[in-house]
DNA sequence: AGTGCGGTATGCGAAGTGGGCATGGCGGCC
DNA sequence: GGCCGCCATGCCCACTTCGCATACCGCACT
């Protein structure tokens, strides 16, 4: 904390509250008293607005005090809206720290929306339910590139063995889970019962992809044991791949992530870790930036999440 | 005019623009060139706001130049919104000079409302559109005191003989006009036809009067010539005092300003100068205040309404 | 009428504020 | 690896702005 932060410094938006104090007591050196000045100082300030405000002056000098003239009518509302703005500035500003208010931006791949994201998004909110989540999906490379831009203040990634895209260095890395590979198989299908099985083991079978090449999806793996899994329907969406495996045109990989959301038709049996080593999944921040005060609550409520 | 008033001082609230400045440019550097300071300068002046603001950074110091934090997101619209209003404010200001903007508030007794202040307000609205107008009706002694109260700019005032009641040196007069009185008689009576008449000439007459008694009325020059009118009827408002009139019921006492609104089946003959010292009618303005700049040509048109 | 009492304006001196200058440190880029 | 761009900081100086004391002015009360 700030070393002796009782009352907050003024703006040097000095001369909004001693003419607001001025306007309310119609007095100089009543105004003076209530902000502990000398009247002399009040009169000077006063007359230096009047001098910048261009000569016009905003107050009557009577022999009883003073009064607004219509210079200084047309500035009163200005000068209460402005002080107004000023202090909810102050609060929004507070509530950030208190984690009352503000937003957190974060992203994350598409299977993390499974089940972690949505749980640490409830845990959160329930303990703050004035910060503003906002979500966005997308893939590794591109949540890493918005969170070095600045568009987002936390990505949940993943890397396959450990190799993260991009500068390393540019981004701090906090460990969430290490991603274990099953592999879905149709009803009946004869690896259906083991407690896991081996990629190569899979060589034959058909498959059902993301997408058309390997890179970048799971079956990437596969490419490292040494053979081209056959690729029998380029499926995008997941339900719509869980349905292509339950009716029996291929088997697929599905990470630890998604496992929980399979339909109950399909049977998953652990890949062996030798096969295909965990992908690792992180909550990554931008080194050097100075993050919102929620990514720290919203990491914990991330970690909690996984631990469920 | 104020003397080299050029480029209009800052209120003080310099942060503001360095704030704003940086925000826009992402750079210290950029922004100290843009508001012809040195970058040193623009370091030091966001270093004091953050330290003003809690400590906080607003912006993140990156090898490229600077980039918004949370909290330096969530000032940048109320500082926008901010200089947005302090800009309104000297546009407003500077529209009550130019007559483009602002409120003139003036108050009239009654009869001035026939023609004078009708004309004069048409005539202003014409000229200068952009100035509001706020009119209140009252009895002089009242107008008086809500100039002197500071609630009116201009009061339209009429005194009787000259005498104005209250301290007549605490308002500024400018004289409007000399207002002749008229007696108004019914079709076919004796009198009509003539250039003017004496008051004494009506002693016998029944009278039509605002109020019960002579006091405050125009019937009070009667008393001063030695004879207490017969009021026959009392009734305040105008037209159905000429109603009565009209129907032979008396005969009533009109001052120049309403001349223009009697029915034409009324005749109006003159009264006796010496009889009747002609009521004054001002434009009072309160002494030691500043008057707003519209009060002028508001001046102006009443002198042009009452010409017409 | 004179005097005292509130109220504002102003000369003067001193302390604080804030910008310029020069320099240092740090991280990319050629 | 050296250069360049950017921000931070120590030092200095000028200007701002406060407090203090005093002048001035109008009103009220005696």
């Amino acid at each position: 904390m700030t070393p002796s932060r009782t009352a907050p410094p003024d703006l040097s938006t000095v001369w909004l509250r001693v003419f607001l104090d001025v306007s309310r007591h119609g007095s100089f050196t009543v105004a003076a008293r209530d902000l502990g000045w000398t009247q002399s100082a009040v009169s000077r300030q006063i007359s230096s607005l009047e001098a910048a405000l261009g000569g016009v002056p905003l107050f009557d000098r009577l022999p009883r005090g003073v009064r607004l003239t219509a210079h200084g009518r047309t500035l009163l509302p200005h000068a209460e809206a402005t002080v107004a703005r000023l202090h909810t500035m102050r609060r929004e500003l507070a509530a950030l720290d208190d984690l009352t208010g503000g937003t957190l931006r974060f992203g994350a791949f598409a299977t993390a929306d499974a089940a972690l994201v949505p749980r640490a998004i409830a845990a959160f909110r329930a303990r703050h339910p004035g910060v503003t989540l906002t979500r966005e999906e997308g893939l590794t490379p591109r949540l890493l590139a918005r969170l070095g831009d600045g568009d987002l203040d936390l990505a949940i990634v993943s890397s396959t063995g450990g190799a993260l895209s991009g500068d390393v260095e540019a981004y701090e890395l906090h460990h969430l889970l290490d991603e274990a590979l099953y592999v879905a198989l149709p009803p009946g299908h004869p690896l259906t019962g083991r407690a896991s099985v081996h990629l190569t083991q899979l060589a034959d079978e058909d498959w059902v992809s993301g997408g058309a090449h390997a890179e970048g999806t799971l079956l990437e793996e596969a490419h490292r044991h040494g053979f081209r899994p056959r690729v029998a329907h380029v499926v995008a969406e997941w339900t719509a791949k869980q349905g292509y495996v339950a009716a029996g045109l291929g088997v697929t990989l599905v990470p630890a992530l998604a496992a929980e959301s399979v339909r109950p038709d399909i049977t998953l049996v652990r890949v062996h870790d030798e096969d295909a080593p965990p992908r690792t999944v992180y909550a990554a921040t931008a080194r050097g930036r100075t993050a919102p005060p929620a990514v720290g609550p919203f990491l914990e409520a991330l970690r909690a999440a996984q631990a469920a």
